[in-house]
DNA sequence: AAGCTATAG
DNA sequence: ATTTCTATAGCTT
């Protein structure tokens, strides 16, 4: 199991489901470990047994919803560290927005679910958003929460001293940016836009405030979109240097392009194997950045600043019969030199801190396309019985209560609720309902998936109501419901 | 297409 | 804990 079969998975109980968009965000623990996931999170969907439109649900029926996706997720975290050893941490909410959120509040080997009410004046979205940093929120970073930031206080906020990126200790929350005099998404687009800035940014950052986002989640790529190689230095201010630099990073790129973009078919009549580029990237960049010079006061502002020119990327780099060492050498000659010249004409004088030089607009070759942008159907649905057969198969030759025991449950037994995040979990003993918790939560089953067939079909309400906690369940989750409780109950 | 800003991890 | 490196999206020209 991996990133792209977790979507491939959602993709198809969306398909076959009828799920909406709600979601959960699953990250690795520990990304530095191995390479079987293609990313270190993906957001999955959720069932939606009442096939409601997410705009337009109660918080009953949520409730329902992110229990449900809270079992499915538990199940995924622990099917995924028994079949490959990865522990990972899981959100569950309506949004990525909120999913990804919500699920760094147990780390590691947790998961945390943003429970309703979702609206009204006690909505937990708004209570737990707007404890957040105005830097925290995904999307607004670095600049856009330094622009808020200083609005908000009237002034330019004081960093901490010897502190480069970000880091300030006048917090400014979202609560605090939302109830500032005036806030609006028009005053956001003033503070927010101009050159460079994405178009409605200010609406886009006041949804963020206001906890709403409808950003979708998007299909993993099987090409990277550009390759690129980048070195920092104290100092590069001669020809020399550079030239060395660029045999480096040259070097480091073809072999890049060849590990990434070379496709091996040992298939061949003649038994000699093949290897054949799948993709052909057609345009080469240089960036660099050139060091500030030194302020009146005899410091040095820090700039992040690149500077950049691209062009056509020679064929000749493609050629498998030279050695990279060769192609090196021509590349620099025809094509990184001239540019460099662009970048920086004088030929002394400048001083560089950064060299970045990269391939981009890659054209996918021939035979490589699948139809339906890259993704073979008749594979997805021979892995989906794969997938559902193992789920079932665990199913039949585990019993329910060595199901629950295996492996998942057991940081989840001994964790101690912790207090004070704002943050609702499905708990049993959240007898009154309406006070804020913050605990890990669910026991899995893979019950979701042993009737699949029917799921839809029972649309007409054959679901109960927990003895324990009240909340109505779908019964073919019931199981998997009281399973959760058994464990939960037993801290 | 090229140049650039901003963001995430 | 911070900096470096890689990658993406989306703007402007």
């Amino acid at each position: 199991m991996d990133c792209s079969d977790i979507v491939d998975f959602n993709r198809q109980l969306l398909n076959r489901h009828d799920l909406q968009h709600s979601f959960f965000q699953l990250v690795r623990d520990d990304p530095t470990q191995g390479f079987e996931f293609d990313a270190t999170s993906v957001s999955g969907h959720m069932y939606n047994p009442a096939g409601l439109d997410s705009s337009d649900q109660s918080d009953d029926e949520l409730r329902i919803r992110l229990v449900l996706g809270s079992h499915l997720a538990q199940h995924m975290r622990h099917k995924l560290e028994e079949d490959k050893g990865y522990t990972s941490t899981v959100g569950i909410s309506t949004s990525k927005l909120l999913a990804k959120l919500v699920g760094s509040l147990n780390k590691p080997k947790g998961q945390t679910t943003l429970m309703p009410p979702y609206s009204g004046t006690t909505s937990n979205v708004t209570t737990f958003i707007d404890a957040h940093d105005i830097g925290k929120i995904p999307n607004i970073g670095f600049k856009m929460s330094h622009k808020i930031r200083d609005h908000v206080l009237g002034r330019t906020a004081a960093y901490d001293t010897g502190l480069i990126y970000g880091g300030t200790k006048e917090s400014v929350t979202v609560g605090d940016v939302r109830c500032t005099n005036n806030m609006s998404p028009e005053l956001l687009e003033k503070l927010l836009g101009g050159a460079g800035a994405e178009r409605g940014i200010g609406a886009k950052a006041w949804q963020l405030i206001k906890g709403i986002d409808d950003s979708e989640v998007k299909e993993i790529r099987k090409m990277p979109s550009q390759i690129s190689i980048e070195d920092s230095y104290i100092r590069l201010d001669t020809m020399s240097q550079i030239m060395k630099e660029f045999r480096i990073l040259g070097t480091s790129l073809l072999k890049r392009m060849r590990t990434d973009l070379l496709e091996s078919d040992e298939v061949d009549s003649t038994g000699i194997e093949q290897a054949r580029w799948i993709a052909l990237p057609k345009t080469l960049r240089l960036s660099t950045r050139p060091r500030p010079p030194l302020n009146a006061d005899g410091t040095r502002s820090r700039t992040f600043q690149r500077i950049s020119r691209s062009g056509p990327l020679p064929n000749f780099v493609f050629s498998l019969s030279e050695s990279i060492d060769t192609l090196v050498e021509k590349l620099i000659q025809t094509a990184l030199l001239p540019m460099f010249r662009r970048l920086h004409p004088e030929s002394h004088g400048w001083n560089l801190s950064l060299m970045n030089i990269g391939v981009t607009n890659m054209v996918e070759t021939a035979s490589n396309d699948r139809s339906g942008g890259g993704r073979d159907i008749g594979n997805m649905f021979k892995r989906q019985e794969e997938v559902l057969k193992e789920w079932k198969i665990e199913d039949r030759d585990v019993p329910p209560d060595v199901l629950e025991i295996h492996q998942c449950g057991e940081d989840l037994q001994a964790r101690e609720p912790v207090s004070e995040t704002p943050v609702v979990c499905p708990q049993p003993s959240a007898g009154s309902g309406a006070e804020l918790q913050n605990s890990a939560g669910e026991t899995f089953t893979s019950d979701l998936v042993e009737d699949e067939g029917e799921w839809i079909e029972d649309d007409d309400e054959t679901g109960s109501l927990c003895q324990t906690c009240g909340t109505s369940i779908p019964d073919f989750a019931m199981a998997a419901h009281e399973r959760f409780h058994s464990h939960t109950t037993s801290v």
